[in-house]
DNA sequence: CGATTTCGCTTAACATGTTAATTATATGCT
DNA sequence: AGCATATAATTAACATGTTAAGCGAAATCG
């Protein structure tokens, strides 16, 4: 049931340790997520959407409407990404972009009524997937990842370079 | 100290329900590893080399020679990036890449000894790094954590679309 | 008020992710 | 051997990741 797995080290010509690639946390949670998304890729590919335009409507889904900036940062999309975005989904009716009134730099997306058509039809597969990740999971045990996870990024997050 | 978070689902109109995009293993994983990713990426940046450039030679320095397939798949690349991204470090001289004998299809990539020199030299602030992290999250936790994902990839992995 | 700085977004340039199609080699089958 | 199929790698085309630079609008400061 548990795994005690070899926590081995490679030694290195000098002395110093540099541990195994595979046992490794950035190569551990690309894995991981890889895993994850290979469930969800053929759904998103038979929607015709990116997974990370996928995340961009379902950010605004919920929201409604929000500046370019906390949207970007929601849906973990850097900004120069989220530009070319935006004009995929307006061309496609997903959103509209304005400009905010009360300050001339921002800019102002909004998921359209076919934008919420789009989400209200493919959310059911998405959320039969999610299901069955949590099934094979275990509901208990998949949040108790997502509270580590969550403990990472609060511990990581921040404090540049501290110690 | 334990986190007792919300698990709030989003009614959406016609019944269903999604949950909330925050409180998601895809998100949650991306936003973690970014988090992560934030601690090394000046080390790699001030060393000239990508994320996964530095994966593919650092899984290299470990096998010595591998065949592009096996190199994909430990390096988690793809082998349309990974046919590219060979160019690139057998320009910088870091690698070779011959054909395989046995088997007229397949390369072999090997490391060279520039390439080992440099891993020498980047590893030392890599394991700093990496030591930082762990010191944050608590060795014990990290490797909990570890077991955690390896527990995802072994359940989501291979069984397509059972139940 | 005007100059400077900061902020929000965009553009540019290059690397990688992603899927489909292609090529060359191996393998299986008869 | 001859043919169909499978495999390994590549190419193509488009989307995104990543860093730096650019630009207009807003805030700040003297």
């Amino acid at each position: 049931m548990e795994q005690s797995r070899n926590h081995r080290k490679l030694d290195v010509e000098d002395g110093f340790e540099l541990a195994e690639t595979r046992r490794t946390l950035p190569i551990a949670l690309l894995r991981a997520r890889e895993a994850v998304m290979d469930r969800f890729r053929p759904m998103l590919h038979a929607n015709d959407i990116t997974e990370q335009q996928w995340r961009v409507i379902r950010i605004l889904f919920e929201l409604g409407e929000a500046d370019a900036t906390k949207l970007a940062e929601l849906a973990c999309i850097l900004p120069p990404s989220l530009t070319r975005m935006l004009r995929t989904l307006e061309a496609r009716g997903f959103i509209v972009v304005r400009k905010d009134p009360t300050d001339g730099r921002k800019s102002l997306i909004a998921i359209t009524a076919e934008g919420r058509a789009f989400i209200n039809l493919a959310s059911r597969d998405s959320a039969a997937i999610y299901a069955q990740i949590e099934a094979l999971l275990g509901a208990d045990r998949l949040q108790h990842l997502l509270n580590e996870l969550e403990f990472v990024l609060d511990r990581l997050s921040g404090d540049s370079l501290n110690l």
